[in-house]
DNA sequence: AAGATACGTCAATATGGCTGTCCCATCTTC
DNA sequence: GAAGATGGGACAGCCATATTGACGTATCTT
């Protein structure tokens, strides 16, 4: 045990250097918490032949009605092509359309269909049973601490858009 | 924006579902606190042509020397198969090393060689940066929240397993 | 000796990413 | 009005990471 964590302190320590602990403390709670707050919803997602990047769109679509399809590609973070085979699936069952923006007409803007509503919110009770159970066990307090944490954890450039998500909420 | 985040709150609601707000913030900021996280190392893992699953095999490994497979297969939860091509892969670049168990001679325990310690202290670098910032940003009641709620996500079952690998640090 | 366990390996498959290229419609700018 | 930028779609091919199921071998347990 000693090996790995000891080599990477160096032994003139600045206080950024002695979080070692703390440290791989948080990336293990977040690597399980992350992973295991995502498996409740693989259920519901393999019934309708699904998968976790289904979700994702789907939820932000639910969050932000009428989002432009730029909007959601920088969200993801991933490439058109990869959201567009995403957002084909979604559109094939029926739980997303489209519709032409009428400020630009060239952009196409997303929202649920009224039965991708109740698909995303039957999802969401899978992610609030988890979080909310979370929440009130560890209070309020804690709650407070957690969102602080997590929003160092957004790069400058990204945190406007993620302050954007909730601020009409 | 109304119809999805009102719909999956029933108009009488129980304080669980008091929460949507709350628990939607909660769902975002780990989506985005988390992949930034896992970004931060994806340069150093390119260099050696290695992804984030051959991270996850260095890092449990870094964490408990003489790990037998059997331990981190609980810990990743993912298949044997899947495991063996990462192994491969980190062996065939000496960044880790098998040794049969001295008490149950069928087991191979892994530990990283010298070289794969270096590796994964200069991945764990990037992380440190990441969160230690997050951290000193949110202040040390914050760090306190942030793990509880953490600690709230893992189920029971689960739970044991992570205390282990925090328990000697 | 029988069965369970730890590990390895084969083959086939699915998912979700990626790059590069080309296209069309529409908006903006000069 | 023409030129260029932008929003979106589509083709082809590739890669990383996961899956299932079946089978084999060494070793431990009973």
């Amino acid at each position: 045990m000693a090996v790995p964590s000891s080599v990477s302190v160096p032994p003139t320590a600045s206080p950024l250097f002695l979080r070692e602990n703390e440290v791989r403390r948080g990336v293990e709670l977040l690597f399980f918490g992350y992973t295991r707050l995502t498996r409740a919803i693989d259920e519901g997602l393999a019934e309708h032949g699904l998968g976790r990047a289904h979700h994702r769109a789907l939820y932000f679509i639910a969050r932000q009605p009428d989002l432009p399809i730029s909007a959601l590609l920088k969200i993801l973070a991933i490439t058109k092509q990869s959201l567009g085979r995403v957002l084909t699936d979604l559109a094939d069952r029926g739980l997303i359309e489209t519709q032409t923006g009428n400020i630009d007409r060239r952009q196409k803007l997303l929202r649920l269909t009224p039965e991708g509503v109740q698909f995303e919110a039957q999802l969401f009770d899978a992610l609030r049973n988890s979080l909310a159970s979370a929440y009130a066990a560890a209070g309020q307090e804690s709650v407070t601490g957690f969102w602080r944490v997590l929003e160092g954890l957004i790069p400058a450039e990204d945190k406007a858009m993620v302050v954007a998500l909730q601020k009409d909420i």
